[in-house]
DNA sequence: GCCGGAAACT
DNA sequence: AGTTTCCGGC
């Protein structure tokens, strides 16, 4: 029997249901290309993913710094790890293995001394996220620098809000609080929008702009309030399901009500540094610990104060960085844009969303004890085996047991306990209280989708084109189209 | 508990 | 590639 897992659901319609307004992780991100398997949900994600989820507060949480949490029933996680991958025999000691692939990678690193505890390298998932951002005209990596404290080269032209809807020309227009654009009178629709530059204050700056950023060129000294500039955000909804093992109806995965728009809530929840930068009226209903969710949810973050504003400018980094080097270890909390940027345009991204291996099932895998001469029992015996919902998430090998299940908590109830409504966000967001440390999101990860690809579009402009091709392609296309 | 090598699997 | 599985070592 075949394993129907989130693969399944997400093969099948191709594009359209991934490219649901509002989806946290465009069709893009999970890299289709690149193998069949592709689009299976990595181990980061999933964590992400129970981390935003109220209902698994129990079993891991935001704790401690900015993307530190704390894995606090290992054993659930790693169960709920299992189910999600349909792999019976998961255990905390197999998954914490694979989190610790992930310091080599520098998507994670063990927060030393603390049990359970680890720490996302938030800049890095965003680069995995967004290889289609044109970091090198980015004004969020001025921004960035301009965090950094950078100095100022003299060539920075600014950023129009022309240029930004040319780099975001499908940002959705916020239901609630400031929209993000101003309706220009004769051209409705997002083409007539103009971006509200107030509501993206971290682009602006008046200062300096960099021709080559110093904080693409090697790591900088740790700064907190940078950690994660453009960090992952851990309180955007989910764009995976715990539940997508079984089969589910594919909405109620997938549906564009299980998303809020993103664009709002990561705007909204502007990443600590620059959500400081908020004018003071700017910030969206969701933040202050309004109530304001559209559907009566609460609001889930917390914009702190507005100390000013900063000027636009717009910052030519052509070449992106330098490759970064060494894996992060321990505390030591680098990285983030710099080693990210230069990774991700050097190295062309190296790291996708999309797992591998389709979900997949069969395969005639020998177990474990055939394929080690030690013959050892998994620990995890049938003695406790019990069977909810994971009826269609049959174990790789027939002989295998199945999930010794405990209850899943809240996995029925979290489609709605999601839900937005198309435009509203605070739905979503989860309640002040289980804010952990103000993380910084990601705004462009709202935008990512920067557009989906159209199916009539060549395939060259297909997610596995390198950012700068995919750029020439799109001006090509734009000329020829005028 | 945590680490990371090694090999296998998808 | 991204795990999964196992394991020896600290």
């Amino acid at each position: 029997m075949d394993c129907n897992c989130v693969s399944d659901l997400l093969l099948t319609p191709p594009v359209p249901t991934l490219w649901t307004p509002g989806i946290a992780f465009p069709d893009w991100a999970y890299k289709p290309e690149s193998s069949p398997g592709s689009r299976q949900i990595q181990l980061w994600h999933f964590i992400l993913e129970l981390l935003q989820k109220e209902e698994y507060q129990g079993v891991i949480a935001w704790q401690g710094d900015y993307g530190e949490f704390v894995i606090k029933d290992p054993d659930e996680v790693a169960r709920l790890w299992g189910i999600r991958k349909c792999k019976p025999h998961m255990n905390y000691d197999k998954l914490s293995r694979a989190l610790r692939y992930y310091y080599n990678k520098r998507i994670l690193h063990k927060t030393k001394g603390k049990r359970f505890t680890y720490k996302f390298n938030f800049s890095k998932v965003v680069l995995v996220n967004y290889p289609l951002l044109d970091m090198a005209s980015s004004p969020f990596l001025l921004a960035q620098n301009h965090f950094n404290g950078g100095t100022a080269t003299p060539d920075c032209s600014p950023v129009t809000p022309e240029a930004l809807q040319s780099l975001f020309p499908r940002l959705p227009e916020s239901g609630r609080g400031p929209s993000l654009f101003e309706r220009s009178a004769g051209a409705p629709g997002p083409d007539g929008d103009k971006l509200r530059l107030d509501t993206f204050p971290f682009l602006s700056s008046g200062a300096p702009c960099y021709s080559k950023p110093p904080s693409l060129l090697g790591p900088y000294p740790r700064n907190p309030a940078f950690d994660y500039p453009w960090g992952f955000n851990p309180y955007l909804p989910g764009a995976f399901s715990l539940n997508n093992c079984p089969k589910l109806p594919p909405g109620s995965l997938y549906s564009s009500s299980f998303y809020p728009n993103p664009l709002q809530s990561s705007l909204s929840q502007l990443p600590h540094p620059f959500s400081s930068l908020l004018p003071p009226g700017d910030t969206t209903g969701a933040e202050r610990g309004q109530t304001g969710g559209t559907n009566g949810q609460p609001p889930r973050l917390c914009i702190p104060p507005y100390p000013g504003s900063v000027p636009l400018g717009r910052t030519e980094l052509g070449n992106g960085g330098t490759g970064v080097g060494d894996r992060e270890r321990g505390e030591t909390n680098t990285s983030i844009i710099g080693g990210g940027l230069g990774l991700g345009l050097g190295l062309g991204l190296g790291l996708g969303l999309g797992g591998l291996g389709v979900g997949n099932g069969g395969g005639g895998r020998q177990s474990p004890s055939e394929r080690r001469k030690g013959v050892k029992q998994d620990p995890e015996s049938d003695s406790e085996l019990e069977i909810t919902d994971l009826s269609d998430c049959s174990s790789e090998n027939e002989n295998e047991p199945d999930f010794p299940l405990r209850k899943e908590p809240g996995v029925g109830g979290r489609s709605h306990l999601l839900e937005a409504k198309s435009g509203g966000l605070g739905g979503v967001l989860p309640p002040l209280s289980s804010l952990p440390p103000p993380v910084s999101p990601h705004p462009l990860k709202s935008l990512g989708p920067l557009t989906p690809p159209p199916s009539s579009l060549p395939p060259s402009l297909s997610p596995s084109l390198s950012i700068v091709d995919r750029q020439r392609e799109t001006e090509t296309l734009k000329l020829a189209h005028s």
